[in-house]
DNA sequence: CTCCTGGATAGATGGGTGTCAATATAGATG
DNA sequence: CATCTATATTGACACCCATCTATCCAGGAG
């Protein structure tokens, strides 16, 4: 079993949302990736360990930037974690977080608007 | 004073999310749109307006396709208006909304992951 | 084994949100 | 004006969620 990949974006997976209506199902799906990515917090964590040396992150380094207890912390990363976004590894004393880069790259997919039907100005 | 664009993504415009961390008021942006598009009803809005022809869809045309009331269809729309997603207009007795390419387009812009850091697999 | 530290879990609480029924508004039509 | 239809607004209710404090678990160091 070696990786296992969220499956919560399979079927949400390549068709843009301008192109056809997205089914109930897809629907579905992509609203938990979004809810995941609905909070401030939650998006910063996101983006410092997707942009850190390394792909990865320690959360020690993470919750430093927050004015938020450490529980508090935990909860967002496990919010992240349960929507398929990062995976935690832990490595001697520190966890390391690590994102899904195919989960960002189809969610931007689904969202790129229909070809040349970006406003020009 | 032509259209008034939302000004809710201007901040969180363009620097892709796994480049560098988000600021706190980027993150606060942003995360209004994903929380606007964190709903399945909205999302199925969202997209059949978008992929509608004429770029165009009718209220009367959308709720059709949701087991809801009235109000709650104008209560999404009135989310997804809010968050600049979407604008309406009203033509004699129906209204129509149209999506906003750019604010899609910018949003899919800010989660392509970090080039050829896409998983080949 | 004992203690300390990094991180997660559990439970509580205040505020937010999706839905509905009832009501209001805007245009069209007679 | 009176009336009918298409949306929007209001108010209520049940449920969800971000945050905290208190507690627990896992590893490393004496």
């Amino acid at each position: 079993m070696p990786k296992q990949l969220p499956i919560v974006a399979m079927d949400a997976c390549c068709s843009p949302l301008a192109r056809e209506p997205l089914s109930e199902g897809q629907a579905v799906e992509l609203s938990k990736l979004f809810k995941a990515m609905a909070d401030p917090v939650r998006l910063r964590l996101l983006s410092m360990i997707a942009s850190h040396a390394g792909s990865e992150a320690c959360v020690c380094d993470l919750a430093d930037a927050f004015d938020l207890t450490g529980p508090t912390i935990s909860h967002h990363l496990k919010v992240l974690r349960e929507a398929g976004l990062i995976t935690g590894e832990r490595r001697g004393t520190w966890v390391y977080y690590r994102v899904h880069p195919e989960v960002l790259a189809r969610l931007s997919a689904v969202l790129v608007p229909s070809e040349s039907d970006a406003v020009s100005a």
